[in-house]
RNA sequence: GGGGGCGUAGCUCAAUUCGGUUAGAGCGCCGGCCUGUCACGCCGGAGGUUGCGGGUUCGAGUCCCGUCGCUCCCGCCA
């Protein structure tokens, strides 16, 4: 008999009736009836209850353990009579009789419950994540993630013909993007690696070395401070890139993977191929965002010109001093309290806009305090535009076109929340496309790369020699599920020339394109193919399918909001040597905050 | 760097409008009872510098100021 276990604790049923097995596993719960003692016993696989009988010479031991206390056990598989059968567990028809009982390893008193999921403080559950990654949640969540990544490379690997890459951890500081995790070199005094952003620069290499098609389940290090859905530290991405490959090419390998993948783990209604392609300014107009949650029924209009000669004189002026007006209509909502519209304008206020007018159409007629501004055929307008009817409500933001773009965006989620409008079985996904190749820096009022200065502009060379700069449009994209932005992606800039043109209009001379990117600039010299690609977030790919907000809640050991680990004390101090050997000489640090982990 | 929310037992929470008796409950822990439970049940017990410091007050968990920590957001994330 195997040393540990026979079986494992998902898995006796009625068919094992008789046998002698062993199991071994933790301590989940404990009723201890004063004669017979019942234990949950549990694994990755499953619960077991475990009896225990007074004539057992081990049966003493057992009232002093404590949960989560490791045991194996050794007795027959017995059938529970019909009316102890417990239906909400897949062995539930059966249970173990112990005979022989080993402790493994004792628990001390837990510091949070494993059985029971309750909240409790984050900080508390990173120090002991190992009893965390017990309870059945995450413990699941990490399995799901497991299965998305095996899933994943048999999908790109196997049916889609891309091979799978290890690229360098340790590289070069890249001049533009998040800040860099840095790693002093010991050989090179004064020098240093930088952990990779993306492995951007490589994958394009690969490309530019043959290869076809490229993948990998990429580490990715961003020295940035931490969102709900965005680690500090590193994260995943599913990085692929392919060689001769148009736009289309990549959607439709993209669109593959995820028709494939997520009916594996949803049984949610996921789009078809092909997904809604929408431009990007069309998305900023119709939605407020580049990352538009289809799911919610309302888009957004731009009603500017029904405003520039109104007698409503606030928006008169907007409009005339070169702003925009944005409708957002509202259906069944004419009904609601004051109080709905009144906090719905303070939500405004506070996400730092002017106001927020309305109109609601009742039975007899419009109600609003501004519709006195308007005539009847104006109001009527804006009543087919938005399809409205009776009980429908259309809300106005007026600011200069970035402001209120931004604004009606967040209104429009706003009242998705409020009114419950986004449909929990469905995946929405569709592509942003046609972004702006360069953007107006408003702090410098210089003109900055808009995504990534690697991109090829539509209309190539031409394009960038004789459109206005920020009217150049490029072959880039972001794919987009429930208002999550799950990947970025382009078609890459292959042509030298185009590559030092492109910089130069952001203001960067060919020597510094040299200095920073010398050497893709020499492989782009020597036969490099057009390329392209995208690379969907792991992380939030996961949040998606199991449902949660936090990306801490699919990772094993994610760091905390301020970049430590608990568990092992990351970041610590190192050995005076250690600096020594990479010649760095300490500062006198400030008196530490909050350094000490646990 | 900035803003919002939070901080009471090992854990999750409560503590009456405007500050008023000995700061309570569930889970967990310790002890006792219980032979068919599966969130077992019952009885008893221990466990608190109300994050920390200061202030107002006859009196502060509650109000004010400061500080520390957590969390969400803004900045940042080519």
């Amino acid at each position: 008999m195997h040393r540990y276990r026979t079986h494992n604790c998902g898995e006796l049923r009625a068919g094992r009736v008789g046998e002698t097995v062993r199991l071994s596993g933790w301590v989940h719960r404990v009723r201890d009836h004063g004669g017979i003692i019942f234990v949950d016993l549990r694994d990755s696989h499953g619960i077991t209850q475990v009896v225990v009988h007074p004539e057992r010479d081990f049966y003493e031991a057992v009232e002093h353990w404590r949960l989560e206390s490791v045991i194996c056990f050794t007795g027959v598989v017995v059938q529970r009579s019909p009316d102890t059968v417990n239906a909400r567990l897949a062995t539930g028809e059966v249970e173990l009789d112990a005979q022989e009982m080993e402790i493994l390893n004792d628990s001390l008193v837990l510091p949070f419950s494993v059985a029971v999921e309750d909240d409790c403080d984050e900080n508390l559950r990173l120090r002991h994540r190992f009893l965390d990654l017990r309870r059945a949640g995450l413990h699941e969540r990490i399995l799901l993630r497991s299965r998305v990544v095996k899933a994943i490379r048999r999908i790109l690997g196997d049916d889609l013909g891309f091979s799978e890459f290890q690229t360098p951890i340790l590289t070069k500081s890249s001049p533009e993007g998040a800040r860099d995790f840095l790693v002093p070199s010991r050989l090179h005094p004064g020098k240093f690696y930088a952990l990779p952003q993306a492995p951007q620069l490589f994958k394009q290499l690969l490309m530019i070395s043959g290869f076809d098609r490229y993948f990998q389940i990429a580490p990715c290090f961003r020295d940035e401070d931490a969102r709900a859905d965005r680690s500090p530290g590193e994260f995943y991405q599913v990085d692929l890139e392919m060689a001769f490959a148009t736009q289309d090419d990549v959607f439709d390998v993209v669109e593959k993977l995820f028709t494939r993948l997520f009916p594996e783990f949803t049984d949610k209604k996921v789009s078809g191929a092909p997904f809604v392609r929408i431009p990007y300014r069309e998305a900023m107009v119709k939605y407020g965002t580049d990352k538009p949650d289809l799911r919610i029924p309302i888009e957004i209009q731009d009603v500017s010109e029904l405003f520039r000669d109104c007698e409503f004189n606030a928006f008169r002026q907007v409009v005339r001093g070169g702003g925009v007006v944005r409708a957002i209509p509202a259906r069944g909502i004419a009904g609601r309290p004051r109080s709905f519209f009144d906090n719905l304008i303070a939500f405004a206020q506070e996400r730092g806009g002017k106001g927020l007018a309305y109109l609601s159409w009742v039975e007899d007629g419009v109600k609003s305090p501004i519709a006195k501004f308007f005539p009847e055929s104006a109001l009527e307008d804006l009543r087919r535009r938005g399809g409205l009817g009776v009980g429908d409500v259309m809300f106005f933001v007026a600011d200069q076109e970035k402001a209120a773009t931004r604004l009606a965006g967040e209104v429009r989620n706003r009242l998705a929340d409020l009114l419950d409008l986004r449909d929990d079985g469905r995946f929405d996904f569709c592509w942003i496309v046609d972004y702006p190749l360069f953007e107006l820096n408003e702090e410098t009022g210089k003109i900055d790369f808009s995504h990534n200065p690697f991109s090829l502009p539509q209309g190539g060379m031409e394009a960038l020699e004789t459109q206005a700069p920020l009217a150049v449009l490029g072959y880039q994209y972001d794919l987009v599920c429930n208002g999550v932005e799950l990947s970025s992606g382009a078609i890459r800039n292959h042509r030298p020339d185009i590559m030092i043109k492109a910089f130069a209009i952001a203001g960067y001379g060919e020597s510094v394109v040299e200095d920073k990117f010398g050497g893709l600039l020499r492989a782009f010299k020597f036969g490099a193919p057009p390329h392209g690609g995208i690379a969907p977030g792991l992380d939030r790919l996961v949040m998606l399918l199991a449902g949660c907000r936090n990306i801490r809640e699919v990772t094993a050991f994610p760091l905390n909001q301020n970049a430590q680990d608990l568990l092992l004390g990351a970041p610590g101090t190192v050995d005076p040597r250690q600096l020594k050997d990479l010649h760095i000489q300490m500062k006198p640090a400030k008196a530490g905050k909050g350094s000490q982990a646990g």
